[in-house]
DNA sequence: TCGTTATTTCAGTAATTACTGAAATAACTG
DNA sequence: CAGTTATTTCAGTAATTACTGAAATAACGA
C-alpha cells in the first residue's frame, strides 16, 4: 500500500469497519479511496495505491456499482473507466439507508409476512407467530417512518435531525396550540 | 435441525440475515429460536433444535451475551443456564442501536477526530481531510439526534415515528407560535 | 482486418471464519 | 472427599470467503 499516511489510516480503518459489516476489506479500502480522492481514479490506479491485484479491484469495483455507492466517469480522449463517490455525504447516507432496506429489512419483512400468514399447527407455533407479528409491526412502523423521512430535502432534514427529541415536547405543546390558536382566533383570552 | 416448520423458517431466515451481518449464521439461528420460545431454553434444547454441537452452542450464547441480545435465567433447584431474549421489541431495538454504534460508529468517530487533528503534508491530504470532516460532522450530527431521541419513553419514541416528516411541517409552524408566545406574553397585540 | 488497451471472468489457492470433539474447568451433591 | 452434571476452552478441521493470475472478452484505432 502506497498512501500519505492521513489516508492511508482512513483506508485501513474503512477495511477494517468493510468486514465488520457484510462488505469486505477490499471493498472497504476502494470506497474510502475514492471517497478521499479529489478527482475520480482508474482501476490502475487503485491497484497501485492499495497493493492489491487488478482483478480484485474488479470485482470490489462491480460490488460498489452494485450498491450505487460509485459513480463511473469518463474523462475525454481516455476510454478507460474512471470512478468517484458521490460529492454530497447526505447523499451517500441515502443511497446506504436504500441499499441495506432493499438488502435486509425488505426480504425480512417478506419472510415475516408470509409466516404470518399460515395457519399454526401448535401452541409453539401459535406463540411463536404471536412475536414474530411483534417484530413486524416494529419493523414496519420503522420503515414507514423511514420511506417518510426519506423524501425530505437535506436541510430539512437536517432541521428535524437537530431538533431531535424535543419533537416531543413540540408536540406536547401542539394540542395547546391548537386549542390557543382557536381561542385567540375567538376571543383573546387568558 | 427439529423445528416446527413455521419456526424453522424464522430460524433459517436469521442465520442468512445473520452472516449478512457481522454476526454468523449460528449466531442468528440460536437467537431466533429465543426470540420466539414461549419459554427460556438452555443449551442443550438448543443443541437438540437445531442440530449443532454444544461447543458451538456454548460459544454462540457467549456472543449474544456480549451483544446484550440475550437473557440469563436461573429456574428453581435447576443449575443450569437458561436463555430468552428481552419481551419489549423495542427494548430489543434499543440494544441493537446501542451495540452497533459501540461497535461501528463510535471507533470511526474516532478515527476521524485523531485524523483530524494532524497536519496534512501535502493538497491530497489537505483534501482528504476536508472530506473526513464532511463524514465527521454528518457522523457527528446523527449520533447527537439517537442519543436524544433513545431517551424517549417507547410511547413517545412511537409517535415520534408515526409522526414522521409531518414534523417539519410543525417546524415550519414553529416560529409563528414561538413569536406567538412571546408577543401574547408582552402585550397580546396582534 | 489485426494489434493494442481496458476490463471481466473464473479456476485454483490463500486466508479467514465457523464448527466440532475431546479435554479441562467449574459448580454442585451425597 | 469422590462422583455427577454443566459449561467452557481450544486445537484441529471443515466450510466459506477473499484474492490472484491467466485467459477470455470487449472496444477501440490503424
Amino acid at each position: 500500500m502506497n498512501l500519505p499516511p492521513l489516508i492511508q489510516s482512513f483506508v485501513l480503518h474503512f477495511g477494517e469497519m468493510g468486514s465488520r459489516w457484510g462488505i469486505n476489506r477490499t471493498v472497504g479500502q476502494i470506497y474510502a479511496l475514492l471517497y478521499v480522492s479529489p478527482e475520480p481514479l482508474n482501476a490502475d490506479q487503485i491497484v497501485e495505491s492499495l497493493g492489491i491485484s487488478r482483478s480484485n479491484v474488479s470485482m470490489s469495483l462491480r460490488e460498489l456499482q452494485a450498491w450505487n455507492l460509485v459513480l463511473l466517469k469518463h474523462l475525454p480522449d481516455d476510454r478507460r473507466d474512471f470512478f468517484t463517490t458521490p460529492d454530497d455525504v447526505w447523499q451517500i447516507l441515502r443511497t446506504l439507508a436504500e441499499e441495506r432496506k432493499k438488502r435486509e429489512v425488505d426480504p425480512t419483512l417478506s419472510v415475516l409476512r408470509e409466516i404470518l400468514m399460515q395457519k399454526p399447527a401448535s401452541d409453539a407455533e401459535r406463540h411463536a407467530q404471536v412475536r414474530m407479528g411483534e417484530m413486524h409491526s416494529l419493523i414496519e412502523r420503522l420503515t414507514t417512518w423511514y420511506e417518510d423521512v426519506k423524501q425530505l430535502e437535506t436541510d430539512r432534514l437536517a432541521t428535524l435531525l437537530t431538533l431531535g427529541a424535543k419533537v416531543t415536547k413540540l408536540l406536547e405543546a401542539k394540542d395547546k396550540i391548537v386549542s390557543l390558536g382557536r381561542s385567540k382566533r375567538m376571543s383573546e383570552k387568558d
